[in-house]
DNA sequence: TCAAATTTTTAGACTTACCTAAAAATAAAT
DNA sequence: ATTTATTTTTAGGTAAGTCTAAAAATTTGA
């Protein structure tokens, strides 16, 4: 059985492995996980004596297919987790990420698939990121940021990059959550802020907003 | 924010006073927490800087009120959990001891408030334990050992003392369960077996048995 | 009561997961 | 192609929580 800072560690290794192509180098993660850069050595020759990791010294690590199926279920039972808290327990989206870091821990089988069950197999957690199967298959989703979407087309909220609690309360307030249509009525070239329609608020974001909402085109 | 061992040390001192007069000794809390005299004597010092017990060298220690409170707390979550997986996620009573000795250590004061709401403020967990509130006060109900109990007299079942797989599955088999009602039709003075009655179903129970079940008398 | 048995504490060591500071390797830049 | 800058690793150290073995205190009992 792993310990707490092992199944950390693969997580993060995971997390950064979506979007980069070599292995992920000592500095990304001590980044991701706060700590220190030899902190993140001794930890990875550890992992690679379990194999969960390709390592080779100076050149980055990659995920064994153990370490991403563990990898994979620790994020499973993080987002389920994070549904139960706020399908079940009325807890806000922005409230769910602290508590979710401690119980994506908890080791049972029995109590991860029950919850699944109980919440009836969602595919998404609150902030629209996709719950790995019981094998760690996990379902990337083809999404866009809203700020790539033109003028006078229409997209669908599925997810959001920035999941701060500053920036989730931002979008509650302005009633912006998943699955809502979002028309793009103008784009203003200068500091690229767009003016927004959704039901029948009309109002302007600015970039940084659009850049941190996921959409999927209509149709 | 106390660490998950210290937590253990706290609830293992709670359990220990509740029958003791004096203070608790250094091997029993060790027995109890299945570990060694000198671990338990390094604990309880740092545990007494931070006034949580008193203790006196070579004489035990007792939980100070914030001890008390912490470990009842810790009770209390414990418990809550219990009655989670067994009344939504489908475990049985034997199940849940393993798992909520994780899930006592999470920390987070609206998760335990919210399950409470969410499972209805419970009274008992599914061994018939007293769930302490929020304060940390627990509410010992009167309960006598089923052996105690005259022939020709009802009692109903409110808890076990055991509460091992194997005998919680014997009192599946058997039908017994908290809320039944027990007769005790005759008593064996040789060896202390009982023939009771639950229902409509007669049969013999040992002495051991019947020193596992905790009753209250009818009336 | 005072020696023997038991309990408890101390002393020193181990593991995990960190850290800092310095050395080594790699990458960047003139 | 070297020098410079950056990244990564090594070396040595710390804190929490555990252990074993030996010393000290307490309890037992003849």
């Amino acid at each position: 059985m792993l310990s707490k800072s092992e199944e950390n560690y693969l997580k993060a290794i995971f997390h950064l492995s979506v979007k980069a192509e070599k292995g992920i180098s000592t500095n990304a993660i001590a980044q991701q996980l706060d700590t220190k850069a030899s902190s993140v050595t001794d930890m990875v020759k550890k992992l690679s004596e379990k194999e969960l990791v390709l390592y080779v010294k100076y050149q980055g690590v990659t995920l064994t297919d153990k370490g991403e199926k563990i990898a994979a279920n620790v994020i499973r039972k993080h987002r389920l987790w994070e549904v139960l808290l706020v399908q079940k327990f009325n807890f806000n989206w922005d409230e769910v990420h602290e508590v979710a870091e401690q119980l994506e821990h908890i080791h049972s089988k029995k109590l991860i698939d029950e919850m699944d069950a109980f919440l009836g197999f969602p595919k998404h957690d609150p902030h629209g990121d996709p719950i790995p199967d019981k094998d760690g298959n996990i379902n990337f989703l083809e999404k866009s940021l809203l700020s790539t979407i033109d003028v006078n087309m229409k997209a669908v909220c599925v997810g959001v990059k920035d999941t701060s609690s500053d920036f989730l309360r931002y979008l509650d307030k302005q009633e912006i959550a998943l699955g809502k249509e979002i028309a793009v009525l103008e784009k203003e070239a200068f500091d690229n802020s767009m003016l927004i329609r959704i039901g029948t608020n009309e109002f302007t974001i600015s970039q940084q907003i659009a850049t941190n909402i996921y959409v999927k085109n209509k149709e």
